[in-house]
DNA sequence: TGTTTCTTGTAAATTTTTTACAAAAAAGGA
DNA sequence: TCCTTTTTTGTAAAAAATTTACAAGAAACA
C-alpha cells in the first residue's frame, strides 16, 4: 500500500475504529518517530492493549500487516523531514539552521505536490501551448518569480513578457485578445492591482492562469487557478517557501509545454546554449 | 543506525565483503526499490545465497539486523524520490510529469543540503551581518534569483541592490569598499562579465560570496564560495533545479542574518506587512 | 599435499507476527 | 431490568520469519 500520508490516513480512520484501536492510533500519532523501532509487543504494552489489537489496527488503516505499516510510516517520516517542528530558534547552530530551512522547503514542496489539481495543470499546459502570447504578472516577491517564468518560457521560443509595474501591466492587459494567456502570480492572492489586471484580461477574452493561495480572490477570479497553500508568513524565522512552490509549478508547466512542442525545440535549445558559450570564460 | 545514504555505504563496503555477500550487495544496488517488500528468503533465493548470508550482509554494512536494513533502505528511498530515473518522458501523463518535477526538485535540494559547507555559510552570515551594503549580481536565470535575494535582504532593512546589467554591475563594483559584501550568483560559474565584477570588488577590498558550481571559476575566485552541484542542463526534459537550490541557500543566509539581528526586526517586518495591506483588496 | 583459516550453508533455536477461538463487554429487544 | 445477540478484546497456540550455532567445504599458505 502507498498512501500519500499515512498519518493523515490514521487520523481520518479514527472515527470508524474500535476503542482499543484508537488507543494505538493515538500512540502512533503522538510520536510517529518512536514507532519505527518498536515491535508489536512494545506498542501493545505502550498503548495498553493486546498484540492482536495492534495488528488489527494496522489492517484497519489498510496495511497488509505490521511490517507493512512500519515501513509505510518510516517512508513517510523520511520524506517529510519536518514532521516535527521546523521553526528556526535563536539558539540553532548553522547546521541546524540550514537543515531546517532545506527541510521545510522540501516539506512544503511535497505538500504542494500532493495537493495539486492535475486537471487544471493539464488545462494550463494545453492553453499555454496554443497561446499566441504569454504574459507574466507579479508584484513584490512574486515579481522575481514572474521574471524567472518569463525567462523559462522565452527559452521555449514562446512569445512572452513579464510586468511588475502596475501601469504597464494594465496597459498590456488591455491589449490582449482571446488567443493570449496571462499567468498571474501572487503570494497573498489579494493584491488589488493584480486583480484589476486579471479583470482587464478577462474582459478582452484572454485566459488567466492564477498561481495563488486556494480560495483567494486571485484564485477565484482566474480561469485556471493553480492553488498553492504553503503558508505566506512574514515572520523572520520561517523561510518563504511558497515562492519555491510557485517556481516548481512553473517548471512543471514549462516542461509540460516543452513535451507538447516536441523535438525541434531540442535544436533551438542547443543553439541558445552555443550562443551563451561566448559569454563565458574559456576554462 | 542512520547514515545519510545507505546505498552509498553498501558501495563503499563492497571491497571488504565476502564473495556471497557481494552477490547480495549487487542485488540490492541493482534494484533497491524491490528490496523493501522482500523477506530474507526471497532475497537469499534471488541472490543465490543462503539466508544467513543475507543477515551477514546486513551486519556487514552496519545494520543491527535484516529489519533494520530494510527500514534504513526504505527511508533513504523515500527521501530521495528520484533514486530511479527522473527524466520526463514524452509519454508521461500530467500526474507523472508534475510528480517527477517536484520529486527531482526535492532530490536536488536534499543533495545540496547534504553537501553544504557549513563553515562558509556561517562565515557568510557573519560577513553579511556586518556589511554596510550588500549587492547581488547575476545574469540570465540567475538574475531573477538575485532580484529575489535582494528583495529578501531589503526586507531585513539591509542596504541592498541587485544588478543584472554588466555595465551597472561593473560601475557599482568599482565603488564598493572593504565594508561591502557582494553575492555573485551563477549557474554555470563561468560567466565572464560576472568574473570581471568579482575581480573589481576584490580589488576594492570587498567580500565576495559566490553561489556557483563547485570548482567553477566563480567559486574559485570568491572569498566565500557556497558550492551548488545541482546539474545545470539545458535539456527540455529536466527541470532546472539549481535555481531552487540557490534560492534556498539564500533563504538560509537571510534567516541566519535575521537571527543575528535580533528582535527589533520583528517590529520592522510587522510595519512592512501593514504597509502592504493597503495594496490588497478587502476580502 | 597437508594444515590452517576463512567462507558458506544446513539445521535448529529464537523471536516475532499472525490466526483461531473464547471470554468479556456492549448493544438491542422484550 | 434481564436475556439474547452482536461486537470487541484478549489468551493461547500456530505459523512465519529471523537469527544463531555449528559443521562442511573452499581457499590460502606453507
Amino acid at each position: 500500500m502507498k498512501p500519500a500520508q499515512i498519518t493523515q490516513l490514521i487520523s481520518d480512520k479514527i472515527p470508524e475504529m474500535r476503542k482499543s484501536e484508537v488507543k494505538v492510533a493515538n500512540l502512533v500519532l503522538d510520536n510517529p518517530f518512536a514507532m519505527v523501532e518498536k515491535r508489536i509487543v512494545d506498542i501493545a504494552e505502550d498503548a495498553q492493549v493486546s498484540e492482536p489489537t495492534v495488528v488489527r489496527f494496522c489492517k484497519a488503516i489498510g496495511c497488509k500487516g505490521f511490517q507493512d505499516f512500519k515501513l509505510s510510516l518510516a517512508q513517510q517520516l523520511a520524506s517529510s523531514p519536518s514532521f516535527g517542528q521546523i521553526a528556526v530558534k535563536d539558539s540553532d547552530s548553522t547546521k541546524e539552521l540550514s537543515q531546517k530551512v532545506f527541510d521545510s522547503t522540501v516539506d512544503s514542496l511535497l505538500k504542494v505536490r500532493d495537493s495539486l489539481d492535475l486537471k487544471n495543470i493539464e488545462l494550463a499546459i494545453t492553453k499555454l501551448n496554443q497561446a499566441r502570447r504569454v504574459e507574466f504578472y507579479g508584484f513584490g516577491a512574486s515579481a522575481s518569480v514572474a521574471a524567472d517564468a518569463q525567462h523559462k518560457f522565452f527559452r521555449l521560443r514562446i512569445n512572452s513578457v513579464c510586468y511588475s509595474d502596475p501601469h504597464l501591466q494594465n496597459m498590456s492587459a488591455s491589449s490582449l485578445n482571446s488567443e493570449d494567456v496571462v499567468i498571474a502570480i501572487s503570494q497573498s492572492g489579494k493584491t488589488q492591482a493584480l486583480l484589476d489586471s486579471i479583470n482587464l484580461v478577462k474582459k478582452r477574452g484572454g485566459t488567466v492562469i492564477g498561481i495563488a493561495p486556494s480560495s483567494s480572490p486571485v484564485a477565484k477570479q482566474s480561469d485556471i487557478p493553480l492553488e498553492i497553500d504553503a503558508e505566506e508568513e512574514f515572520q523572520i524565522h520561517t523561510p518563504l517557501s511558497s515562492r519555491i512552490a510557485q517556481l516548481t509549478i512553473i517548471d512543471t508547466l514549462t516542461i509540460g509545454v516543452a513535451q507538447k512542442k516536441g523535438t525541434d525545440l531540442q535544436d533551438h535549445l542547443k543553439r541558445l546554449q552555443t550562443g551563451l558559450k561566448s559569454l563565458r570564460c574559456d576554462q
